[in-house]
DNA sequence: GGTTTACACTAGCGCTTGCTTGGTTGATCT
DNA sequence: AGATCAACCAAGCAAGCGCTAGTGTAAACC
């Protein structure tokens, strides 16, 4: 019987069944499609996973898990000032579109297929990188870097950040580092023109 | 036979599935979710829409072809400087997002499941859409009003305004011009405190 | 060396899906 | 008065859906 491990198989499952999420949506991607990708028959997939829900929840868990962890790990690594901070999270939001890209794509526009019980065990981790975004936003604005309303700012920068999705080509010649600091410079006031 | 045509009660119905839509999703809305909504029975839906797709075809056609319309009135209305412009420009998304909200949820979210004939002929007018964004954004560089690369920084504020449906609350105190205001202040190089 | 466990298979059940078919109604036009 | 037409309905088909039941097998464990 499937219990809800966490078997390296299970990891390698997830890491496919994100892909095809991303690619067909959630709804069109079938068991029979999620197991043919993983080299096995679709009553197979049972063993691994309770149901097709729990797939979907696992994907968006470690998607937004990774997501959380290397935010904290890039504002232990950098500077102080508000100005580094702010610059450090951005930077670690694009980032993780480079390495998890999938996850990330099925966690934003998944999230309402999930069931009440995953979304309620779910929230509290999005909930916590969303703070974590508050938090340094909140430090740039009591050291005078950027003005505006608190809950306001937060939620454009969060826009602009999410919707790099839709555009952001990790083989063009744009970098993350590039994305984070051209974004930093239009919401401060600064007046350097790149 | 049903056609193509644009009939009242195809309007009509058209605005009920875009709510249905929002709800539910685009694969997890049924024809017969849909035929109880519109008081019909769900064969009779087939008089009015070749088929399922055409129902979203239609619903996103119409949210995007209001908002262009809003937003070429909005810089006809408006004065010449830059900075009303722009000004105008996102009162005018915000504010389509209030008449027309449900309509603009399905083009973001289920722009995806349209099928490769309906994209095509659709894509045009998004991008007409956001050609004109760029425009006026191109002209706040031109003037001065903000610094950065054309390309990024229309793309952060497209972003920062299309995430707004995740959490604008129109019954909320705060009103679209308030928002447009808060935005503009915060990608311009002002110093004003709010 | 016997038992358990992890992982996979085959086969198919019960249900829902988008859509079709053939026919009925009441209003409008000639 | 007859013809036309948009709008609807009842019934159902073929395909696909998520998921289950029961079995096989090789490795791991006691």
């Amino acid at each position: 019987m499937n219990v809800v491990n966490e078997s390296p198989r299970r990891k390698e499952l997830t890491r496919l069944a994100a892909q095809l999420f991303v690619q067909e949506g959630f709804d069109r991607t079938t068991v029979r499609m999620l197991a043919q990708e993983m080299g096995i028959k679709s009553g197979s997939l049972f063993h691994h996973f309770r149901d097709k829900q729990e797939i979907l929840a696992a994907v968006i868990e470690e998607g937004t898990q990774n997501a959380l962890t290397l935010a904290h790990q890039a504002l232990e690594e950098c500077g102080d000032s508000a100005d580094e901070r702010l610059h450090a999270m951005a930077r670690a939001h694009l980032q993780t579109l480079l390495t998890d890209r999938n996850a990330h794509v099925v966690a934003l526009y998944e999230w309402r297929r999930l069931d009440a019980a995953a979304r309620a065990h779910l929230s509290h981790l999005r909930d916590a990188y969303e703070e974590l975004w508050e938090r340094v936003i909140d430090e740039a604005l009591a050291a005078g870097l950027i003005h505006g309303d608190r809950f306001l700012v937060s939620r454009f920068v969060m826009g602009a950040l999410n919707w790099t999705v839709r555009w952001y080509d990790p083989e063009g010649a744009r970098k993350p580092d590039d994305l984070a600091h051209e974004l930093v410079a239009m919401i401060t006031s600064s007046s350097r023109a790149s």
